[in-house]
DNA sequence: ACGCATACTGACTAAAAGGTCAACGTATCG
DNA sequence: CGATACGTTGACCTTTTAGTCAGTATGCGT
């Protein structure tokens, strides 16, 4: 009966503990995310350096000291964020295998990508000014998480292509097309609604954007929207 | 004859002006150019609020009160570079009327935008810094220059499909698919090199992406390749 | 109730930012 | 040759920045 008293008496010390530790570790998750919420918008407002701690700060409602105590340094809260980010990326264009149709994965693709543009367009920008920084923090992590990513989505696009399911086109820019395409509507919002002279994105854009994108893009691979 | 006189005299004061004032004049123009040159540099490496004035003095080899001397102060330095590039920009789509074939001309408008993105990767990515940060400087430039320029290549655009020339497709989007495929080399040229593993693009690049962004669009709107 | 670790903050520091200015250098003109 | 306007700069100003720290408040376990 020993085991069966360790058992019981973990179970119940981590029982203890989660109680213990729910006041105080709520309240830290709680502010840790609301300080990485503040970062994610100031930061995508006005790019690392245009973003001030005291910002964040304000925005977070908590002291800027404060963000100091969960964070050692500027660069380290900004490259949570990214990294946050960056996690919850690459979905959309997953457990996919040769035999699916490429003309629904890819429109479901590009939809996906084109309401997260709408909806979540500051993290795009964050994105996109990374990248034109010349990628200073996430270059690590794109050599070993999103290449291996990039590889095996090329190989799926190739397998379509050799089973005659598609065009023959060069995979790696297919990829780019679909991401620049639907990421435009999030980094150029500012020109976009300029241009079509509007205040901001409307539930009827969102499928236009939808549609016209997916109509020239998968026309342009021989295939036709689903459905 | 004193017609005559009035301009021979109005001719003699220019070339005097010109060469009494062409030595100062000279070194005006020049550190200006220089000095824009510098920032427009800074500026799209490290955004507005990374790149600091001395570091423009340094990499223009003047002294930073020397910037203040010909621009008062870093927006007017900043939005005059914006204004220069976007200046140069809209050419090669320029000269065009319904009778031309969409196909050829458009074809050369995004070879000309690739070449652009890869060779001046710079001034796009300044102009996606812009428009990142919601366009502060260029929103009234983009609502009195750019929207009549972009109206002008929506009815064109509008033309060919009504004469039968191409897809029906939204104009819009179909513009904003080519600058966004295109640019995408220019800003997110960390990501495409990382991803394709390269060091900097090569001339067959140039060529590949041209080809891989002009048969999906053009094919995707109904034409072909030409030649 | 008390002691202790965690959470939090106002007030500070040193560095760097944009911008100013008086003084000096230099080409042009009477 | 002066006189004048333009070109140039080092030193300086104010403001803002990232980051620190001593000290306080707040739960938590005993």
């Amino acid at each position: 009966m020993r085991k069966n008293e360790l058992y019981e008496f973990i179970k119940l010390y981590l029982m203890t503990v989660k109680i213990k530790q729910n006041k105080k570790e709520a309240t830290r998750e709680r502010n840790q995310q609301l300080i990485l919420a503040a970062a994610e918008k100031i930061f995508a407002k006005l790019g690392y350096d245009g973003a001030s701690m005291s910002m964040i700060a304000k925005e977070a409602g908590v002291a800027k000291a404060n963000i100091h105590y969960y964070f050692n340094s500027k660069e380290c809260l900004y490259e949570t964020v990214l990294e946050n980010i960056v996690n919850s990326w690459n979905l959309g264009l997953e457990d996919v295998s040769v035999e699916d149709d490429p003309a629904v994965i890819l429109y479901k693709y590009i939809q996906y990508k084109v309401i997260l543009s709408i909806e979540q367009p500051m993290q795009s920008r964050l994105f996109a000014i990374e990248m034109i920084r010349g990628a200073p923090f996430l270059q690590d992590y794109i050599r070993t998480n999103s290449r291996p990513w990039f590889r095996e989505k090329h190989e799926l696009l190739q397998a379509w292509m050799d089973a005659g399911k598609m065009d023959q086109v060069d995979p790696n820019h297919l990829l780019f097309t679909i991401w620049s395409t639907t990421q435009y509507y999030a980094d150029f919002e500012a020109e976009a609604l300029l241009l079509l002279n509007k205040h901001e994105y409307e539930e009827i854009d969102v499928k236009a954007i939808t549609q016209s994108i997916a109509q020239i893009i998968l026309k342009g691979i021989g295939l036709s929207i689903p459905k």
